[in-house]
DNA sequence: GACTGGTCAGAACTC
DNA sequence: CTGACCAGTC
């Protein structure tokens, strides 16, 4: 929309731009609502962005960003934002690149995380790291929380590893350690006495390993701006303006950093309250001299906090709520005008919401009418509510709209199970986003932790995951002889290795350390020649390779008999073409760099483009997204809200607003659908309606099927056998009685209640296409099939090829459907 | 004695 | 679908 090669008004000095000709940015506020348009040019230190689901509020982000280049009040430089996924971050990045050209280059448009970081190897010489400390996430830190709980004997306490991970990254994210937890906690509670050991015990190890866990990112970086207030005015110099979007999701942590940076610098290490009143418009781009009166940086959050959904990882909703007592004389601007989706949408919203109190009133309208009523279904099982939501895509689908535009949400991943299995054998494409945790495989972490002992060997969780991957014959006893040399020398674990005749152990082990020794010095050769020489952007796909091949694990993997191996191997040879990738986009990229990239990227990133396919995802993978229909699943007591949070101070609280995203991504149709029985960890239970249909106006709701349409069939738990309108035939079956297993005979509970016993239902969430194979079934258009859910039909057509081809039936009683040959429960009449 | 590999049980809320 | 346990082998 913008012309991206607007010249920039050189020469000029912009404090005039604002008062005299044609403003700079006149075009940036093109288009935009009164509030946007406040929002995009407001200056003062401390501006609130209370952005309304869906109200534009990217846009008015990158547009102020974008103001403030183009009128020359800041250089790239100077500018900070932060999103919260690297994925937004890339968006910002190009969105405010299409509105000012190249310009944008030199601006810190990151994460939390990536900030820190960058910041913290800079300056990690400083205070006692190497820059070449490596990031350890949930799972390691999980790995080492679990061997110390084990040495300290933490489980007699009842400390689970969990429990202890989970403590300590709340203590971090309250910037607190071991000792300052030490001085509040009861210490004549033993188990409290043992947790502190753990903690002091973990935080020492990743000091040791010169690495930092996630929360540490953070926390340490605030650490270093309190201990070393020179370093800290460095960056709050260089930033005159920090941006920070889903501003309601920052946790105390995020809150202290955020602070630190905007304090104004020079004021040594007194701690100051925040200066608000030192409003000064910062006209000028050049940092002023030290010594001289300086203003704090500019602050500008968005965010909205009814869309604050982890709080369950410290997220605190007080930032944003408290924003104008922490920071007096802020500016507030609320956008409540909707762009996104239809009124009929947005009332449910708001009336689901509104049932949250100590919230500021807020009330998203749009001007584009009324839409189509919200869908609701009510099927028996998760099954019957599947193929509702298969079915419906499909007519959706049927009338134009692209499956790209479809999304699925649910509140757990365990939910995904019945939809796929539905929508696989109903020939939909479909897409699980965020599911595809490929940096969490084995395969992965290992090739990862080869990559980890080159980069920084004083890493020891890293040698020790791959001192016997492959098998080398290594086994406990000689890990903790290699521990005790080590300790006994003074030296890492690493360099123990390459004295494998000191150790004690026996000739063919000793050998095989030697060798896992020799291929790493060869990979450090490669990856970190000595000074001088600088490795060959190739060097880490070079050097993966290298490792993998020469220490036998891919040799390992080739020989297995394992079908899973096979796959494993393809995830290898993907993680090979990613360094490659990074080679090609950092041609000055190192393996350090390598690792902080892949540390740092997050669920929410990898969702690649789903072009052609329904998106699955859970309702908090969902935040910051849109799509034209959007079905929310399982609007279930116990689901959403979840079980676990009914017992939380703010859980239901929570869980509300976490529907409210749900439903606010929707565009133009949004179904609401929930099951009556439910089968989960291999039990069957009947489900309830959430509290927070009843939220929802009746009148906005047209129900399909609603939870009194269900139970009024017969009554109470007879439900089960309640047959779906038009699916007729068969006597007990009932919901997931199409499922083709074998044991699906033993699985009708007649009249009975729900059973006791779980081994009945242990296969109901299989994938049925390696049960079922109808892969040589010959279908022609004419022929009538029977199917074990919908009866009896037609075939109109059969399309698609091989594995994948696809009957269209149409059923005498349940109507159009799609199949997918290989895998419908069908047969040929 | 140390290590491997098979088998069985138990498991999960959200990043 | 991982961890714990046990029997077998080097």
């Amino acid at each position: 929309m913008t012309d991206a090669s607007t010249p920039l008004i050189v020469g000029s000095s912009s404090g005039d731009s604002a008062a005299g000709s044609p403003r700079p940015d006149a075009d940036l506020l093109e288009g935009l609502n009164p509030q946007q348009r406040e929002a995009v040019e407001y200056r003062g230190p401390a501006l609130l962005i209370v952005a309304g689901a869906g109200s534009g509020k990217t846009s008015v982000l990158t547009r102020r960003i974008a103001s403030l280049l183009r009128t020359r009040e800041a250089w790239p430089s100077q500018i900070l934002a932060i999103t919260f996924t690297n994925k937004a971050a890339a968006e910002m990045r190009e969105r405010v690149g299409a509105l000012i050209g190249d310009t944008a280059r030199g601006m810190w448009i990151s994460t939390f995380h990536s900030a820190c970081v960058r910041i913290l190897r800079r300056e990690a010489e400083n205070f006692g790291f190497k820059t070449s400390f490596t990031i350890y996430d949930s799972g390691d830190s999980r790995a080492l929380v679990k061997r110390l709980v084990k040495e300290h004997e933490a489980d007699r306490y009842g400390l689970t590893p969990a429990a202890v991970q989970g403590k300590i990254s709340k203590l971090k994210n309250e910037l607190a350690d071991a000792e300052s937890y030490a001085r509040t906690a009861n210490m004549s509670d033993p188990a409290e006495r043992v947790f502190v050991e753990v903690f002091a015990d973990y935080q020492r190890a990743l000091t040791r390993a010169n690495a930092f866990d996630f929360d540490d990112l953070i926390a340490q970086t605030v650490y270093l701006f309190r201990a070393f207030p020179k370093v800290a005015d460095v960056y709050r110099r260089r930033f005159r303006h920090v941006l920070v979007d889903e501003y309601q999701d920052t946790n105390h942590a995020q809150y202290a950093l955020i602070h630190e940076l905007t304090r104004p610098p020079g004021e040594g290490d007194e701690p100051a309250p925040y200066d608000g009143g030192g409003g000064m418009m910062i006209f000028e781009p050049a940092p002023q001299p030290a010594g001289a009166a300086e203003a704090g940086a500019s602050l500008t959050v968005v965010g909205d906090s009814d869309q604050s959904i982890y709080a369950f990882r410290g997220a605190d909703i007080r930032n944003i709520s408290e924003f104008e007592r922490d920071f007096p004389g802020a500016k507030v601007v609320l956008l409540e005008q909707n762009y996104r989706s239809t009124q009929n949408i947005l009332s449910a919203a708001n009336a689901v919401i509104s049932n949250n109190f100590d919230r500021k009133e807020k009330k998203l309208w749009t001007d584009v009418g009324a839409g189509d009523p919200i869908v609701g279904f009510t099927g028996y099982s998760q099954h019957d509510e599947a193929q509702f939501v298969a079915d419906e895509i499909e007519a959706l689908h049927r009338g134009g709209l692209a499956y790209g535009d479809v999304a699925v949400f649910y509140r757990t991943n365990s939910q995904s199970r019945a939809l796929e299995e539905i929508f696989i054998r109903s020939a939909l494409p479909y897409k699980i986003m965020g599911g595809t945790k490929f940096y969490e495989r084995a395969e992965i972490k290992d090739a990862m932790a080869y990559l980890i002992a080159v980069a920084n060997p004083t890493d020891e969780m890293a040698v020790r995951r791959i001192l016997n991957k492959p098998r080398r014959g290594i086994g406990d006893v000689t890990e903790t002889a290699i521990a005790r040399y080590a300790a006994e020398q003074g030296i890492s674990f690493r360099d123990a290795l390459a004295n494998a005749s000191a150790l004690g152990v026996g000739p063919k082990i000793q050998a095989a350390i030697t060798q896992l020794d020799a291929v790493l010095a060869e990979a450090t050769a490669l990856m970190l020649p000595p000074s001088g020489e600088i490795a060959p952007s190739t060097s880490v796909a070079d050097g993966l390779a290298l490792l993998l091949n020469k220490s036998g694990y891919m040799d390992a993997l080739r020989a297995s008999r394992d079908p899973q191996d096979e796959a494993r191997l393809e995830n290898l040879d993907e993680l090979v073409s990613v360094t490659k990738e990074f080679a090609r986009n950092n041609p000055d990229g190192t393996v350090i760099d390598f690792l902080t990239e892949v540390a740092l990227v997050s669920d929410a990133d990898d969702l690649e483009d789903a072009s052609g396919s329904v998106s699955l995802m859970t309702m908090h993978t969902a935040k910051g997204l849109e799509y034209d229909a959007v079905f929310v699943t399982g609007v279930e007591e116990d689901l959403i809200p979840h079980r676990i949070s009914a017992n939380e101070p703010g859980g239901p609280a929570e869980e509300r607003r976490l529907f409210y995203v749900g439903i606010t991504r929707a565009r133009k149709k949004l179904h609401l659908s929930l099951a009556m029985t439910r089968a989960q960890f291999g039990e069957v239970t009947v489900a309830m309606p959430s509290r927070f249909l009843q939220e929802i106006p009746a009148e906005l709701i047209d129900w399909r099927q609603s939870p009194g349409d269900v139970n009024s069939r017969g009554g109470g738990s007879r439900a089960l056998n309640a047959r779906r309108p038009g699916a007729r035939g068969g006597s007990s079956n009932w919901g997931a009685r199409s499922l083709p297993e074998g044991g699906s005979a033993s699985r009708r509970f007649g009249d009975d209640l729900v059973p006791k016993s779980s081994s009945i239902d242990r296969f109901p969430n299989r994938i049925p296409a390696k049960v079922r194979d109808n892969g040589d079934l010959e279908l022609a258009p004419g022929d009538r099939i029977r199917h074990d859910d919908f009866g009896e039909g037609r075939v109109d057509a059969v399309t698609g090829e091989g594995a994948k081809r696809i009957a269209h039936v149409r059923f005498d009683a349940a109507g159009q459907k799609k199949l997918l040959i290989k895998v419908a429960p069908i047969v040929k009449l």
